[in-house]
RNA sequence: GGGCGUAUGGCUCAGUUGGUUAGAGCGCUGCCUUCACACGGCAGAGGUCACAGGUUCGAAUCCUGUUACGCCCACCA
């Protein structure tokens, strides 16, 4: 091909120049035709689009797209599909916050509905279920393109032709279609139980999506009354509001102060409530007074002493935190029920306040509330404190509650491949801590709903116990409109008819069906077989307990396989100060303008500098490396392919040459074994140096003998070595530097450089001496050392070198003298042998001008 | 309480089976308009490799312990 080299090289518009080839081309179209063992699939993480990228994603999307275009070069037929995560609460949030609107499934669906003109924050309109649903679908798909643009102007080489949504059809059915197999298998059931409630959102949440947060609490101490009239059994609570709650106190069975009171009764203070006094190891002696006050329900471990103790249900809280309105049945004494008059309907802060203070205007509180900081459960996505509220709820077994099968899910753990490999301690611990099955439906609108309905019997009661399902092939339905098979829709509702299940899936539950829904399980067998399992799960550590696991759970109980053989773990951007990058900076340096600043290859450089798992801090300055190096790449490429095109039929010959190629075939395999092992920043850290040395140090040595001042044939070695290097030296850069190396590649190849097979050994000549190149460097810098400490230009005249060195060294050096010679301006060299143990030293004088 | 990771010049990081004077980039200083590149190039200064022991002819690298920071899990009356 004739060579087409820009007189002046430039990196500007260079990413939507070749964004557009690449998509009129079909650059990284997947071939459905490719065999499984062909294929390299990757299980793309779909961002939820109602947030904005920000400058992680950029980060690890990156690492992924550099792996991606490694096994494309490889020869790999590369599935690398694009998924948006649009349903789930936070889409509802945005939906909310960007229309000024609110679901409220009691009001009627107005087809004429328009939203607000101007969004009211604090006036929220209420709005059908279904007017709300389509809003939400009408701003993902606007929120879809900017993602998508912006992925675009990343280089990801996804084949845009395969992109699926969390809340789309092929999405809704997969879950539909794997919940009624795992309800079928048993995997799936519904029960009525105390729940995780985030009482803003009034949804339950799942194990997976708490954190703890250090709070200011206190513990307050009050006694209650013996049944013998002799004193009180002192307790000590952070939560007195639950005081009417109390269903119990226990102890440590091996507590000796409380043996006497184990099998007797006491009695609450206030709500006078009689309440036995029992044991359970899990009673702590050193906490408070060693005995505690079981609340229906404070947290978990009451959870736990309430179910394996057998006592009553009696909740206080509402749903929506208030405690309840109406005094509760199991209050009866007239005093006690006056008491609980004073916190009826309150929340939970303004409860407590009314709880302490009638116990201290009766005496009943010991001292005064000690102040401390705890760490108290929340929604990971709320703002309040966690509550615990009985509901019935649809659940899917992950091995919680049953050791064989959390025992099977390590061992699938331990199936993947991780990198880095540490990473796997997180899945471990959190498979081991798990203390209940998987949580799966939420009380929210804009989600995937449960395709269940239930009868109603002639008395108006829902039989919950005798869902009605519908069949596979008529998925995906909404049975909030469509109706159960065999029945009519005046039923709906009816004594004799059918309700819907009013829940919707958690956006977990349809994204750890990514893997099956983006190769199309039972849709598209054929893509399938060639697609699943996939070859890689990339993803943030920050979602291993969530994602990753829950991925897991679906793929072994379905497929009875992991449904990757790699997992690859990013790391999280860092701010300068080392904190984790916080959304609001993350905002303020938008991905674009980043883009737009640095280019896109000097952020994918600085990207893929961040190893594997490893937090990165985030730094322009190496983004400006990048924007560097991609410059020098373009300039040493035009300078290179400058020099003259090689005969047909030249070969590398001269000993400076084959001592470079030397030194790539060593580049070559380090690239190769590093993204073997999936370690791209050090792929891309050998390739850089090597550059940079082939620039400071081959290109001058080469230079003159290039232009054909030493004869045809020393220039026919120089122009092949430099192209062959050139070529392999480009393509290492691919994966990295997406456009600059496709920009210089089109000057002098065919075709797509992300096409072009990844270097391999075989195609560059053996048997040169690395050592040649080694002499010859560091004599060169001295000679270039010697200029510049004397003040001289770079060109100025050498009048004597003397190396000295070892004898094996200086034979090398003779190898390159005439190069070097013309690379330093030198008159003469002379070659001392150094006796004995010693460094080489090199004796630099100048001539005169 | 259990576990994982990190600790190398002012900053960001390499350092893969332990091997000659510990590397790079940024920043800093000096020089060079040089026929690829001045948003460039060349060169210089700058490090007791967190600390304490140990193994070894030899340790940034292996072992033990300690400290600091970060994270995960569990517990949280």
């Amino acid at each position: 091909m004739t060579r087409s080299v820009p007189d002046k090289p430039s990196l500007e518009g260079i990413e939507e120049a070749w964004a557009a080839r690449w998509e009129a081309e079909g650059t990284y179209a997947f071939d459905r035709g490719a065999e499984r063992a062909e294929v390299y699939s990757i299980d793309t993480p779909p961002p939820t689009v109602s947030g904005s990228l920000h400058v992680g994603h950029v980060f690890s999307y990156t690492h992924t797209d550099a792996v991606a275009r490694y096994q494309r070069m490889r020869g790999k037929t590369v599935f690398y599909p694009m998924g948006w995560d649009d349903n789930g609460l936070p889409t509802e949030r945005r939906v909310e916050n960007h229309f000024g609107v609110r679901c409220d499934p009691n009001v009627p669906y107005d087809p004429a509905f328009e939203p607000p003109a101007k969004p009211d924050d604090k006036r929220k309109v209420a709005i059908s279920r279904r007017s709300f649903v389509e809003l939400c679908q009408q701003l993902t798909v606007e929120d879809e393109k900017v993602f998508e643009s912006l992925w675009r102007r990343l280089g990801l080489s996804v084949d845009w032709a395969m992109t699926y949504a969390t809340i789309g059809e092929t999405a809704r059915r997969a879950s539909q279609r794997m919940f009624l197999r795992n309800l079928a298998r048993g995997e799936a059931y519904s029960a009525e139980a105390p729940t995780i409630w985030d009482v803003t959102f009034q949804t339950a949440v799942a194990q997976a999506e708490l954190e703890d947060r250090e709070r200011p609490g206190a513990y307050h101490r009050f006694g209650f009354a013996r049944a013998d009239g002799q004193g009180a059994v002192e307790i000590e609570t952070t939560r007195p509001e639950l005081l009417a709650a109390c269903c119990a106190l226990v102890a440590h069975p091996d507590d000796e102060r409380y043996q006497p009171l184990f099998g007797t009764t006491v009695t609450t203070p206030l709500f006078e409530v009689e309440v036995p006094v029992l044991a359970h190891e899990l009673a702590q002696p050193d906490k408070g007074s060693g005995i505690a006050m079981i609340c229906t329900f404070g947290d978990t471990t009451d959870v736990t002493w309430w179910r394996e103790l057998q006592l009553p249900t009696r909740s206080i809280l509402e749903r929506n935190g208030r405690t309840k309105a109406e005094c509760p049945e199991w209050i009866t004494t007239d005093a006690g029920r006056a008491s609980y008059e004073k916190l009826a309907g309150k929340t939970v802060f303004s409860a407590q306040a009314a709880v302490v203070e009638q116990l201290r205007e009766t005496g009943a509180l010991i001292g005064e509330p000690r102040a401390i900081t705890h760490p108290v459960k929340f929604y990971e996505k709320g703002d309040r404190p966690l509550e615990i509220v009985t509901s019935r709820q649809w659940y899917i077994r992950n091995g919680g509650r049953d050791a064989d099968l959390r025992a099977a899910l390590a061992a699938r753990g331990a199936d993947l491949d991780w990198h880095p490999p540490f990473m796997r301690h997180r899945y471990e611990s959190w498979v081991q801590g798990l203390n209940g099955d998987w949580l799966i439906s939420r009380q929210r609108y804009f989600g995937i709903p449960f395709p269940v309905w239930y009868p109603v019997e002639a008395d108006g009661t829902v039989a919950n116990d005798r869902p009605i399902l519908p069949a596979e092939d008529a998925l995906p339905v909404d049975p909030s409109s469509d109706r159960p098979p065999g029945f009519d829709e005046a039923q709906r509702g009816q004594p004799g008819g059918f309700v819907a299940d009013p829940d919707v899936m958690d956006t977990w539950a349809t994204s750890s069906l990514s893997p099956q829904i983006a190769c199309g399980w039972e849709d598209d067998p054929d893509l399938f077989a060639r697609t699943f399992p996939m070859d890689l799960r990339p993803q943030g550590h920050d979602i291993i307990r969530t994602w990753l696991f829950s991925t897991m759970v679906r793929s072994h109980l379905e497929h009875g396989v992991a449904p990757w053989h790699n997992a690859g773990i990013s790391g999280w951007i860092l701010d300068p100060d080392r904190k984790k990058m916080s959304k609001s900076k993350g905002n303020v340096v938008t991905p674009l303008g980043l883009l737009e600043e640095h280019g896109t290859d000097g952020v994918r450089y600085w990207a893929a500098s961040g190893r594997p798992g490893t937090d990165t801090a985030f730094d322009p300055n190496q983004m400006n490396v990048g924007r560097r190096l991609a410059k020098k790449l373009l300039n040493a490429s035009r300078f290179a392919l400058n020099l003259g095109e090689a005969p047909p039929g030249a070969f590398p010959s001269a000993a400076v040459d084959l001592s470079l190629l030397a030194a790539l075939v060593r580049l070559v395999e380090e690239a190769t074994n590093a993204f073997e092992s999936y370690d791209y920043a050090r792929a891309l850290e050998r390739t850089e140096s090597f550059f940079w040395s082939f620039c400071d140090d081959h290109l001058e040595l080469v230079k003159q003998r290039s232009y054909g001042d030493g004869g045809d044939e020393g220039a026919a070695s120089a122009r092949a070595t430099l192209e062959l290097t050139l070529s392999v030296v480009q393509r290492l850069f691919a994966p990295f530097l997406c456009f600059v190396t496709e920009e210089v590649w089109s000057w002098w190849q065919e075709g797509s450089i992300h096409r072009a097979a990844w270097p391999s050994v075989a195609e560059i000549p053996g048997g040169g001496d690395p050592l040649v190149t080694a002499v010859a460097a560091p004599a060169l810098a001295a000679v270039r050392r010697a200029k510049s400490e004397q003040k001289r230009s770079l060109l100025w005249p050498v009048e004597r070198l003397v190396v000295t060195d070892k004898t094996e060294r200086l034979a090398a050096l003779r190898l390159a003298e005439g190069d070097l010679v013309a690379a330093g301006t030198l008159a003469a060299i002379e070659y001392t042998e150094l006796a004995g143990e010693g460094v080489a030293s090199y004796e630099v004088t100048l001539g005169p001008a």
